[in-house]
DNA sequence: AGAAGCTCATACTCG
DNA sequence: ATGAGCTTCT
């Protein structure tokens, strides 16, 4: 049994497989049998070393993976496998707390906020401390925020932590506000989940040891992805059996911008000095050139672990790189390659991808799809649980799962509309923090409040009708909910609510009711599950909808083409992948064009996406793109942008590639470079007429070089003839940006 | 008072 | 395209 379980692992996943005691940390290169290491190792705890399968715990990036991985042990160890923990972070940690939050005086009928309800409450909290949020935009304070929890700062500790500079007592001010109203309201937020969960550990010897004490092995996936928290989460939970194994790779960090700390592989080997290192490098998910090309791309980032990646397999196809006209041609090409590839080579829509760094990048090739019929899914976008139609629904549950979820209860108090506006809540509102009460217990009083004139509240008997109507209705839904199934339950309020009338005419009207199908059905899988205890189904089912990420509806079983985010593709593989608008300002990003490491963390990025293909990839960029009808640029080229090739294409070996497309232009951005080295892309000139600009192509036109810059102001996007150019000064392209940060 | 209709700015990557 | 914030309509 045990023989067979390590017969097809190379030498470096058996040792990983049968390093079972103490710290490890596996480096393992993209498509180096990673996750075949992670079940190979937890099936050989259990069958090789008899560990009992509920004192195993594997957390994973999103619950795709972890489905992956419970679907993978399966087929390992059968019935066994259902005991071994697999969970995210998030989900691990809603667990614990669910269990055993009481004891920091967490309610444990605590609801999660998304970032829309966090936006809401953070919009509220800067309200209450006067901070006009035009001022301080809210998603920057809110950024702040998570930053510091990130670090396990508490308002406390970050008042302590920070310069007192006026911005940080800013953000201060608000994180105390936003705390104190998260609590009220019995919510966490997404960092509140792994902060409150150290929290508790730390706090409570208890429950501390009980963790430590049952998490006899501990495996964190995506190690370079975690943040502090979560990293200290993980050690607290490892303190004890001190069996915690690591896997990661640091090429392939590319959440720095949500705090991901790379630096934890660091701080691992320091903090487990006795932790043992196994490097997987051998790839088997692509062909040589694909391994070759992405290599060439990551190496020029610094700060890198030894991890030198090779691959056995075939040379395959060379790489294609396509450069077409504008965002539409360059999706007209996907679709006839695509096309090509499945009526000639014999491939499937759903072998191929198209990834790219925006999400609004999706529109051309969803447009392109439609025209050619070819189905595609679409992965994110807006998702299915921000829509309007979903979260009124959900706003409903929880408020009726938590009646002091206010950022709730606000959404949906005069949703459908029923006689209760602002100056009403305004009104309940002034009055509930005059008497110490939250806006739903206002709203009982005022409502059961028979005798008119009892009460200090201005309100008319209209709004006091309407508010006693609302009651009414929330009150036999709560009733309700001690009996009913949440799917029942779902079909209770939109029955009383009239949830559908109130969708009738709209403008989205099929689609909005074909979405709360869809959530229903949903409802429905849970209540499903949970038939001996239906009351139960509508707290899992909240959670559930709480903790989804858009990859984790990803099912391979319809034939179409997968449209994706870069980062949404970590850990995905595809035989085809197209990655699209590989431009300055694209790819590098232009937030993250003027500093250094988060130029690396774009390459980074850029490395996930090419060592995504097994088979065939392709790399395409344009002239021009317009990105949201691009108002700031839209004075130049007819309101699409001029682009750049990315710095990223330079890095691949032409022996490489295969190129196509229509245009005498070169790859090389700095195809003159060696004409004259006075002038490349990227270099900031100041002209004459025009004032500074940044150069962002070159092209050798006979004699000449005609450059075309990108002028500060009116004058937008020129064409110049160098040789005449009366441009007066010049800055080298790495001084032109010092760190602006 | 509350609803509806308008303009306006705004938009990277995410559990 | 969407939401916030304003004005206008009922």
């Amino acid at each position: 049994m045990v023989t067979e379980l390590l017969r097809n692992l190379n030498p470096a996943q058996v040792e990983a497989t049968r390093t079972v005691d103490g710290p490890l940390l596996i480096v393992a290169g993209p498509g180096s049998g990673k996750t075949r290491v992670i079940t190979h190792r937890i099936a050989y705890l259990i069958n090789g070393c008899s560990i009992d399968p509920n004192r195993i715990v594997a957390v994973t990036f999103t619950n795709k993976a972890a489905r992956e991985m419970r679907t993978r042990l399966d087929n390992l160890l059968g019935e066994l496998s259902e005991g071994v923990i697999c969970k995210t972070f998030h989900s691990l940690c809603v667990s614990i707390l669910r269990v055993d939050g009481k004891k920091i005086g967490l309610d444990n009928s605590f609801v999660i906020y998304d970032d829309d309800d966090k936006s809401s409450l953070l919009k509220r909290a800067m309200e209450e401390a006067n901070i006009d949020p035009k001022q301080y935009p809210i998603r920057a304070i809110g950024n702040a925020i998570s930053d510091a929890k990130s670090n396990l700062l508490d308002p406390q500790a970050f008042a302590l932590s920070r310069s007192n500079s006026y911005y940080d007592e800013i953000v201060l001010r608000v994180y105390e506000r936003y705390e104190s109203l998260k609590s009220n309201m019995a919510a966490l937020d997404f960092d509140d989940l792994v902060t409150q969960a150290v929290g508790l550990l730390r706090q409570v010897t208890e429950v501390r040891e009980k963790y430590q004490e049952r998490y006899l092995h501990l495996l964190i996936d995506e190690f370079q992805d975690t943040n502090h928290s979560q990293y200290a989460l993980s050690r607290l939970l490892a303190d004890k059996h001190r069996n915690i194994c690591v896997v990661g790779d640091p090429d392939q960090s590319i959440y720095a911008w949500r705090n991901a700390d790379v630096g934890n592989i660091l701080s691992f080997q320091n903090n487990y000095p006795d932790s043992k290192v196994i490097n997987l490098e051998e790839n088997y998910r692509s062909t040589k050139n694909i391994v070759e090309a992405a290599k060439h791309v990551i190496s020029p980032n610094r700060n890198r672990l030894n991890n030198d990646l090779f691959s056995k397999n075939a040379d395959g196809c060379l790489l294609v790189v396509n450069e077409g006209h504008d965002e539409n041609e360059e999706a007209q090409w996907v679709l006839s390659e695509i096309d090509r590839l499945v009526r000639q080579e014999g491939l499937r829509f759903g072998d191929c991808a198209v990834m790219y760094r925006v999400n609004a990048q999706s529109r051309a090739m969803e447009d392109a799809c439609r025209r050619h019929g070819v189905s595609y899914r679409l992965i994110g976008g807006v998702r299915f649980y921000l829509r309007r139609e979903i979260k009124d629904l959900i706003a409903y549950l929880r408020v009726i799962h938590n009646r002091r979820d206010e950022i709730s209860l606000m959404r949906i108090i005069n949703v459908p509309p029923r006689g209760i506006g602002s100056r009403t809540i305004e009104e309940v509102r002034r009055w509930g923090e005059a008497h110490g009460f939250s806006v739903y217990e206002s709203l009982q009083a005022i409502s059961d409040d028979k005798e008119k004139g009892g009460l200090q509240v201005s309100l008319t008997g209209r709004a006091v009708s309407a508010i006693r109507r609302l009651m009414t209705l929330f009150e036999e839904l709560s009733c309700q909910a001690q009996l009913l199934g949440v799917s029942d339950l779902v079909d209770l309020v939109l029955e009383k609510v009239g949830y559908r009338e109130y969708l009738r005419g709209g403008e989205r009207e099929s689609e909005q009711l074909e979405n709360v199908q869809e959530f229903r059905g949903q409802a429905l899988e849970v209540q499903d599950l949970l038939s001996e205890n239906p009351a139960l189904s509508l707290e899992a089912f909240l959670e559930s909808v709480a903790l989804v990420s858009p990859v984790d509806g990803l099912n391979d079983a319809q034939d179409a083409v997968t449209l994706i985010t870069l980062h949404q593709a970590k850990g995905l593989e595809f035989p085809v992948v197209f990655i699209l608008g590989i431009e300055e300002g694209l790819l590098p990003h232009s937030r993250s064009i003027d500093d250094p490491l988060q130029v690396e963390e774009e390459r980074r990025l850029f490395y996930v996406g090419m060592t995504r293909a097994k088979e065939r990839l392709y790399l395409s960029r344009t002239f021009l793109r317009r990105i949201y009808g691009d108002s700031r640029n839209s004075q130049y080229s007819g309101g699409r942008t001029a682009r750049t090739p990315s710095r990223f294409l330079r890095d691949i070996p032409r022996s490489l590639i295969e190129k196509i497309g229509n245009d005498s232009n070169s790859t090389r951005g700095d195809s003159v470079e060696s004409d004259t080295p006075s002038i490349r892309v990227g270099d900031k000139v100041k002209h004459k007429t025009f004032g500074e600009g940044i150069v962002l192509n070159t092209i050798a036109t006979g004699d000449d070089v005609e450059a075309t810059i990108a002028f500060k102001g009116p004058s937008g996007v020129k064409r110049i003839m160098l040789g005449i150019a009366p441009l007066e000064k010049l800055i080298k392209k790495d001084e032109a940006f010092p760190n602006n940060e």
